[in-house]
RNA sequence: GGUGGCAUAGCUCAGCUGGAUAGAGCACCUGCCUUCUAAGCAGGCGGUCGAAGGUUCGAAUCCUUCUGCCAUCACCA
């Protein structure tokens, strides 16, 4: 509400004309909602500047407020408390303002400077399951909400392409595979390849069974397998070039990649750019030569190479290994500068990764730090929780995984069976029904997931489905839905903007607070962006269909017989149907115009 | 053991920079569909905010200690 900082500005120059004192700030709150009024100046924080009863001094600068604003309609003083209430001009007149804003909530002028969201980073083994949801979804809302705070946003990942555990799919595939492929079995690419993944770790076991009755120690026996032998040296080969190998895997990522494509299309999610570790591994090389020789790193006996990070709370940490070849922070320092590189008006970079990394992103940003790039200063680690089963871990080999596609196809089936029983969808063309139970699936566990705060490990439950009702994607939906509807039926243009020069007072309480969780849109997109949290635009959007619904259901809109409230209340709910659409758009949660 | 994270109603979660009597949803109980979509609304039940100290006009929120759970501390990624 803008009329924020005049009060402020108003409660500092009466303070100074009545006591004397000048103050920089004061502080506000909301006011309660037992209480009558609709901000509350917190006349505590003053007493440290000015001596007196709390109650006395309240009513005083209440006063003064009420004779310099005419936007203040009243106030009342309950303990140190001075509640303020503000006239419907203000709001119509906030309101207007709000209505016209075509993009309101977002900020307009670009910041020139960009900023890179790296999140899903798959491994190219196994299709994407639960957890890869919850990457996707943050990262992808994240990038929507900076650039909603008027940041430029490219979207991009690093796949994970390479490395044994892809040689496992590619020699169970070649062994037991018997030239299948996703046309030939029908199933998808990533799927397919994941399938051998898990035969390898079956074959695997059994030959460690095996050895094990053969009279070997378990540890003895898990090293000394033909398998796992035999992945290493198709590991080998494949670093080598080797053109048959390499021919392999080509033809195995490229079914993968066409699988994990539906997989984003169908979640919503997209990228500007995509990084493979095939081509990146080898970068940072050159960097840690040139860092050794600054002195940032420095080099064992045993020809590997280290930084010295005690200093800083942490441990030494190794950046190139004693044969020169490079870890995964090496990659990560090297992929990083290329990015930067390729990327020139990037000077920032949001890692969208599980909070099992939390060490290596710190160890990461502070060597980018030390090695003295600008950029470096502007680096985030959007750390997430875990997401659980009841029955503990997610394990892709031991088939303990909730697999993305199923569960999406679950939700839509949910969706459907619900929608069928209240059948409310007369009309609609089957193509429509189809498209629309996906929307509404699909917002249930797009909701569901980001409504928590990133850092909390989510525990997820397979038994117990994802709620339609209450709190939730669908209920969000289902308000939009019943808007269009609403302006569907009004029998006016229902974008004209009302006119309230004449009206002083007509709005009903159920619609004063609507207003103001209204206003609260712009200053929530900002908020979320500095915290990098949807969940915070996910709460706020509830509480907006909250008080939507409770004035709909309140308060008469279409029946309304004075023709300039009935237009208020219609451009009303057009605009919260707008910045409901708006606020699920930062989520990745489409709005269906019927449900 | 060192470091980091989490702990709020039976369950799932909000609670922004400290503010008034800690809020929702689910579950359970009452009402409300011949009037704009009941995936809804109005209300009831339910809490020593993990524990103990401290800071102050005021603490779920900040500080310290402790307890519990999780992660991490690899020449794996």
């Amino acid at each position: 509400m803008n009329v924020l900082p005049l009060i402020e500005k108003t409660v500092l120059s009466g303070v100074e004309k009545i006591f004397g004192k000048q103050l920089s700030s004061v502080e506000f709150v909301p006011t309660r909602k037992d209480f009558e009024g609709d901000i509350t100046v917190v006349v505590f924080s003053l007493l440290k500047e000015i001596k007196g009863n709390p109650e006395v001094i309240g009513n005083q600068i209440g006063t003064y407020l009420q004779e310099q604003l005419k936007e203040v309609k009243s106030f009342n003083v309950v303990k140190g408390f001075l509640n303020i209430s503000f006239t419907d001009r203000f709001f119509l007149s906030a309101f207007t303002d709000a209505l016209l804003d075509t993009s309101y909530g977002t900020v307009k002028e670009k910041d020139p400077h960009a900023v890179m969201v790296e999140y899903s980073s798959p491994n190219t083994n196994k299709p994407l399951h639960l957890g890869h949801i919850r990457n996707n979804l943050l990262g992808y809302s994240v990038a929507k909400i900076l650039e909603a705070s008027g940041k430029k946003v490219y979207k991009t990942q690093i796949i994970n392409d390479r490395g044994i555990h892809i040689c496992k799919s590619m020699l169970a595939w070649e062994k037991f595979g018997h030239g299948e492929t996703p046309e030939s079995t029908g199933l998808k690419g990533d799927a397919l390849v994941g399938k051998y993944y898990v035969a390898f770790d079956k074959a695997y076991k059994a030959e460690v069974a095996a050895l094990i009755a053969g009279g070997l120690e378990q540890s003895e026996a898990e090293k000394s397998t033909m398998l796992l032998q035999e992945a290493q040296e198709m590991l080998i080969r494949w670093e080598s070039g080797d053109a048959g190998v390499v021919a392999l895997w080509k033809k195995m990522n490229a079914w993968v990649y066409k699988g994990f494509e539906e997989t984003y299309k169908r979640l919503g999610v997209s990228f500007d750019s995509y990084y493979y570790e095939s081509d990146t591994y080898l970068l940072g090389k050159d960097i840690v030569a040139k860092g050794l020789d600054q002195g940032v790193f420095f080099k064992k006996e045993d020809g590997s190479v280290w930084i010295d990070l005690t200093e800083e709370g942490l441990d030494e940490k190794i950046v190139l290994r004693s044969d020169g070849t490079a870890v995964y922070m090496t990659q990560d320092i090297g992929t990083a500068i290329q990015r930067v590189a390729d990327y020139s008006d990037v000077n920032g970079m949001v890692y969208t990764v599980g909070n099992e990394q939390d060490y290596h992103f710190k160890v990461l940003f502070l060597i980018l730090k030390k090695l003295g790039f600008s950029w470096a200063q502007q680096l985030f680690h959007l750390s997430y929780g875990m997401v659980d089963l009841p029955s503990g871990k997610m394990k892709s080999r031991e088939g303990t995984v909730v697999d993305a596609d199923d569960l999406i196809t679950e939700m839509t089936a949910t969706a459907e069976s619900i929608s069928e029983d209240l059948g409310k969808l007369s009309g609609y063309t089957q193509e429509q029904k189809t498209a629309l139970y996906e929307t509404i699936g699909l917002g249930a566990l797009k909701y569901y997931i980001l409504k928590v705060d990133p850092k909390k490990r989510i525990l997820f439950d397979p038994k117990e489905s994802v709620d339609f009702q209450g709190n939730t994607g669908p209920f969000m939906q289902y308000t939009y839905a019943r808007i269009q509807s609403i302006l569907r039926k009004a029998d006016f243009d229902t974008s004209v903007v009302p006119d309230f020069e004449r009206q002083e007072s007509f709005l009903h309480e159920k619609e004063v607070a609507l207003l103001k969780q209204l206003f609260l849109f712009p200053e929530t997109i900002q908020l979320a962006a500095h915290n990098y949290s949807p969940a915070l635009v996910a709460n706020y959007t509830y509480d907006l269909v909250k008080a939507f619904n409770s004035f709909y259901q309140n308060v008469s809109i279409l029946g309304e017989s004075n023709e300039e409230l009935k237009v208020f209340r219609v451009g009303l709910s057009r605009k919260v149907a707008q910045v409901i659409q708006d606020a699920l758009g930062l989520l990745g949660i489409e709005v269906p115009e019927r449900m």
